[in-house]
DNA sequence: CTATTTGCAAATAATTTGCAGTGCG
DNA sequence: CGCACTGCAAATTATTTGCAAATAG
């Protein structure tokens, strides 16, 4: 992560939040700044470990707060289908997913076309490949239909709602 | 899912099971073709309930142990990085991901040619479309060292890896 | 100033494990 | 028949929440 790369997020942290009307404290913008420092892309408990050597009295549960608050201000996006539960793919096809950032749906979809897709040079340097396939989101039909005036990203938060 | 489908997927169960010494029992069965019939990605609790109307002594538990035990079998795949814990993103850039199996490593990668992949038409009628990104997973440098004599799919499992 | 945010501790939700009985091969 | 497998209940681990004190803007 090069330094003018973290200072243009810092800044659009900045922006963000000013518009939302969300306060920025020393534990938040530290919790930003580890995630992205990080190259690797961690979860609460280990954020929250490396904050805690700089601002030693965070608590695991403001971590937890602040990353999905980030998370819907539209900074920070989450690995996989969405929170919690492991989810299971018996299919052992060559496939790829569509994933809805709202309800969580995931369907299969076939392409000949993107099975056979050219990766960079640099990947094969990480480790082995053993499969790559692609994952597209979006708001499914079904929530496009309940959802009709909101936001795609004034959603999934903590607050209930009912 | 097409009945030969099916078919071809069990008479496979049936064969890796055999080799593996592992045993077919009902529940097994019934919770395999759980997750093979659905077109969702089901999670281990919805996985539960399902197959409960049909085996009505299922424990949620066995439920659990079947599905690492086929994983570990290589008949079923998670969604996401791996299991549990929700990780997060600050890279708003359009990038890409490499997995490690073993040891859950994310990195990025950028490509600008696969930034602009081209979607078959049948994803939109699906929904939206946010955002597309390429999913690779193999074996990272570092786990290739350490366990050189292993295969891939022996790990992750229930078994404490002392 | 005052609405937001924080830390604490306690509550929930998800997942795993020990054990004794059961049943597949 | 024996060892792998199951169900139960209890243990762990991850994540969320209520509340009073602290603080950004």
């Amino acid at each position: 992560m090069s330094q003018p790369n973290l200072d243009r997020r810092l800044e659009h942290l900045t922006t963000t939040a000013k518009e939302a009307g969300v306060k920025l404290t020393h534990q938040r913008l530290e919790i930003f700044r580890e995630i992205v420092l990080s190259a690797e892309h961690p979860d609460a408990e280990t954020i929250f470990r490396a904050v805690q050597k700089r601002v030693p009295t965070v608590s695991l549960d403001t971590v937890y707060r602040t990353l999905w608050k980030l998370h819907d201000l539209g900074l920070v996006t989450t690995l996989g289908p969405q929170r919690d539960r492991v989810r299971f793919d018996a299919n052992l096809d060559p496939h790829h997913h569509y994933i809805c950032v709202q309800c969580g749906l995931v369907r299969d979809f076939e392409s000949s076309e993107l099975d056979g897709l050219r990766l960079p040079e640099a990947v094969s340097q990480l480790g082995t490949i053993m499969n790559a396939h692609v994952e597209v989101r979006g708001l499914c039909s079904r929530c496009q239909q309940r959802l009709p005036t909101q936001t795609p990203n004034s959603n999934q938060q903590s607050q209930s709602v009912p």
